[in-house]
RNA sequence: GCGCCUGUAGCUCAGUGGAUAGAGCACCGGCCUCCGGAGCCGGGUGCGCAGGUUCAACUCCUGUCAGGCGUACCA
C-alpha cells in the first residue's frame, strides 16, 4: 500500500473510532458510519489531508456540521504520534496537519522502491485482456488507429503496474465482406499492372498501397496470375497480400512502441467451426428465428434496439456472428474482463455485442468497451476526411515521420478518449519545440544534467551517505514530494477507470512543479547535508517521470 | 425520430459530490555573475440553458438547445 494510501487508511480508522466513541457516550446520535472520505484538499492552507465526515452526520445528528466537527476534534487523541493539528473550516470540514517529518519518510520510502514505485496490487492478479487497434488488414494505419493505439497500449501498461495480468491482442479481420472486396481491388490492380483493360470495383480499395503490393507481387513472380481462374487467382493474390499487409501492421505499430502478445486470426474462427457452434449455441437457447432467407438473432431480448442478422441469406455469416464466437473464445481463454478500444463509429456494436454475451451466459459487464471519439484531422486549415476507399488519408508511418513517436503517443493520450480530438498537422510539424512532450522530457534531461554534473564533481548519490530528507523545507520541495507521493493511487484510479489520459495530465503537473522547484532551489553547491537531500528529491523526481513517459511509451532522454 | 459521446477562459483541453474551477497556447509585463531560459514569476467578469436531488453540484437526475457519430443481410 503506497504511503499516501496508509496514511489515508490510519486517518480513516482513527475518525472512525473517535466518533463511534461519542456515539457510545451518547453524545452523537447515528444509526452507522456514512461513507465519509479522507482527501488531499485541492488547497494546501487548508491542511495535509481533510475529511466530510462530519458534514455527513449533520442530518441523522440533527445538529450542525461545524458542531460536531468540534466534538470530534476535542475527542480526538492529543498524544497522536501522526497527527500535529487539527482545525474545522469551511461548512464543517476537519483539516488535518500532520507531524512535519511525514513527507520526508513518504519521500524515503518512495525512494526505496526504486522502479517498482508507483506500481500496486490493486488488480490482485485478474486475468485481463485489452485488444486494439485490430485494423483491417486491407489498407495502412491512420490517425484512427494511432489514437487507439496509444490508448489501447497505454491503457494495458497501467493495468500491468496496477497490478492486473495483462494480454495485449490485435483481432486481425481476415475474412468476410472487405476481404472479398479487397480481393477484387488486387485483381484489378495486378492485371492493370500488366497492362490490361479493367474496371475497378466500384466499392473497391482505392489506397495506392494496394498498387503497391501488387508491384511488389509483379517483381516477385511477373504475370503468373495473369490467365489464372478468377477466383484462384483472387485467392491467392489476397493470401499473399494479406501477409504483407498485416507484416507492415505489424511493423509499423512496433516502430510506435507497441507489441502485441496475440496476434488473432478472425479467418481460424470460420475454420475452426467456432463461429457455425456459436450460431448454434444461440439457436438451441432458442434465440434464432429466420426470415427472408437470412437467420436472426432475438439480440432485443437483450438490449438492442432491434434483431440482428447472423447468418445472410447467402450462407455467409455476419461479422457479428463472427464477433460474438470471438468473445466467446476470449473468456474461454481465462480473461475476468476483457476491454475493447474502438471507434465511435463502432459503438452500434456495443448493446449488440453484450447483448450476444448475456444469450450466452456471460456476464455482459465482463466486456468493456471504450470508445473513443474520431480524431479530426486539420491541415492549411481545412478538415480533412480521411477515408481508406478513396484512398485520402495520412497514415500513422507518415505521422510518425512528421511530429516523432514521442509527441504523437503523447498527444493522443493526453485526452480523455471521450472527447474528439483535432489534429492540426501543420502546428504538430511546425512548432513541435511547443508540444507539452518536451516539457515533460527537458524537466527529466535536466535532472539528468544536475545528477550528471554532481557526478563529475565526485558528488554521487553513493558517496553521499544517508541523506536527511526532513531538509526539504522549502514550499516547492514540499509541493513536488506530495506530488510524487501521488503517483500509486493515480496510476491506480487510470487503471481501474480506464482513464490512461490521467497519467500524461500527471506528468504534465509533475514536471511543472519540478521546474519551480529547480527555479527556486539550488542543487549543486549548497550545503552538504542539503545537497544530499535535494539530490535525492532530484533522483526521485526523475525516477517518478521516467517511470509516468515508460506507461505512455515515450522516451526520457538524459540530454535534449 | 431513436441511441451514444461532447458543450468549462479568445483557442486546445484537465477537473474522483466538497472549501477561492485549473493548465497549455495566444496576448501584456518582469526574471540569466550561478546546476540546461525548450525554464520561472505576475496579469482572467469562463462551467450551453432551465429545473430537480443534496448540508454541498462543473460533477448526479430530468428537460432543453448546439455539435459529432451511429441507426445495413458493411465492418
Amino acid at each position: 500500500m503506497s504511503w499516501i494510501s496508509e496514511i489515508k487508511h490510519e486517518l480513516h480508522r482513527q475518525l472512525g473510532q473517535v466518533v463511534e466513541g461519542l456515539k457510545a457516550s451518547g453524545q452523537l446520535d447515528f444509526s452507522e458510519l456514512p461513507s465519509y472520505i479522507i482527501e488531499v484538499p485541492r488547497e494546501k492552507s487548508h491542511g495535509d489531508f481533510a475529511s466530510n465526515i462530519a458534514m455527513l452526520l449533520t442530518k441523522e445528528a440533527k445538529m450542525p456540521p461545524r458542531k460536531i466537527a468540534e466534538m470530534i476534534v476535542n475527542a480526538f487523541d492529543k498524544e497522536n504520534k501522526l497527527v500535529d493539528t487539527l482545525e474545522i473550516a469551511g461548512p464543517g470540514f476537519i483539516n488535518f496537519r500532520l507531524e512535519p517529518t511525514w513527507l520526508a519518510k513518504g519521500l524515503a520510502a518512495l525512494l526505496a522502491e526504486g522502479d517498482a514505485y508507483g506500481n500496486s496490487n490493486t488488480g490482485k492478479g485478474e486475468k485481463i485482456q485489452v485488444e486494439f487497434v485490430s485494423a483491417n488488414p486491407t489498407g495502412e494505419l491512420h490517425m484512427g488507429n494511432a489514437r487507439g493505439a496509444a490508448i489501447g497500449d497505454t491503457l494495458a501498461s497501467l493495468l500491468d503496474a496496477a497490478g492486473y495480468e495483462v494480454e495485449r491482442e490485435f483481432y486481425i479481420n481476415d475474412a468476410g465482406n472487405q476481404i472479398e472486396k479487397f480481393g477484387l481491388s488486387l485483381e484489378a490492380r495486378y492485371l492493370e499492372l500488366l497492362g490490361e483493360e479493367v474496371e475497378f470495383p466500384e466499392d473497391g480499395y482505392h489506397g495506392e498501397d494496394i498498387t503497391r503490393t501488387m508491384e511488389a507481387l509483379i517483381a516477385e513472380v511477373g504475370d503468373k496470375y495473369k490467365d489464372t481462374e478468377s477466383g484462384l487467382r483472387r485467392e491467392l493474390l489476397t493470401r499473399y497480400a494479406l501477409e504483407k499487409k498485416i507484416a507492415d501492421i505489424r511493423k509499423t505499430l512496433a516502430a510506435f512502441g507497441v507489441h502485441y502478445d496475440v496476434w488473432f486470426s478472425e479467418q481460424t474462427l470460420h475454420d475452426s467451426g467456432a463461429v457455425a457452434k456459436a450460431v448454434e449455441e444461440l439457436n438451441e437457447k432458442g434465440y434464432l428465428f429466420e426470415e427472408e432467407g437470412a437467420l436472426w438473432f432475438k439480440s432485443s431480448l437483450f438490449g438492442t434496439e432491434k434483431d440482428e442478422v447472423l447468418v445472410r441469406s447467402n450462407g455467409i455469416p455476419t461479422y457479428y456472428a463472427a464477433d460474438i464466437a470471438y468473445h466467446k473464445n476470449k473468456f474461454q481463454r481465462g480473461f475476468q474482463e476483457v476491454i475493447n478500444i474502438w471507434g465511435a463509429d463502432h459503438h452500434g456494436h456495443v448493446a449488440r455485442l453484450k447483448g450476444g454475451m448475456a444469450a450466452l451466459g456471460y456476464d455482459p459487464d465482463r466486456l468493456q468497451v471504450i470508445l473513443m471519439q474520431l480524431v479530426r484531422l486539420f491541415q492549411s486549415g481545412e478538415i480533412m476526411r480521411m477515408s481508406k476507399r478513396a484512398g485520402t488519408y495520412v497514415t500513422l508511418e507518415e505521422l510518425m515521420e512528421d511530429v516523432g513517436v514521442d509527441a504523437a503517443r503523447f498527444f493522443f493520450v493526453m485526452r480523455s478518449a471521450d472527447s474528439q480530438m483535432d489534429f492540426d498537422l501543420d502546428l504538430a510539424k511546425s512548432q513541435t519545440a511547443d508540444n507539452p512532450v518536451f516539457y515533460v522530457q527537458y524537466a527529466h534531461a535536466r535532472i539528468c544534467s544536475i545528477l550528471q554534473q554532481g557526478h563529475e564533481n565526485g558528488i554521487t548519490l553513493d558517496n553521499m551517505g544517508q541523506a536527511d530528507l526532513s531538509l526539504l523545507k522549502e514550499a516547492s520541495e514540499q509541493d513536488l514530494i506530495r506530488k510524487m507521493l501521488d503517483l500509486p493511487e493515480e496510476i491506480a484510479y487510470a487503471a481501474v477507470h480506464r482513464e490512461p489520459h490521467r497519467i500524461a495530465v500527471y506528468v504534465l503537473d509533475l514536471a511543472g512543479l519540478f521546474h519551480t522547484f529547480y527555479t527556486n532551489c539550488r542543487v549543486l553547491g549548497v550545503d552538504a547535508p542539503l545537497m544530499a537531500a535535494r539530490l535525492r528529491l532530484c533522483q526521485a523526481t526523475a525516477s517518478c517521470i521516467a517511470k509516468c513517459l515508460k506507461l505512455l511509451g515515450v522516451s526520457a532522454p538524459t540530454h535534449m
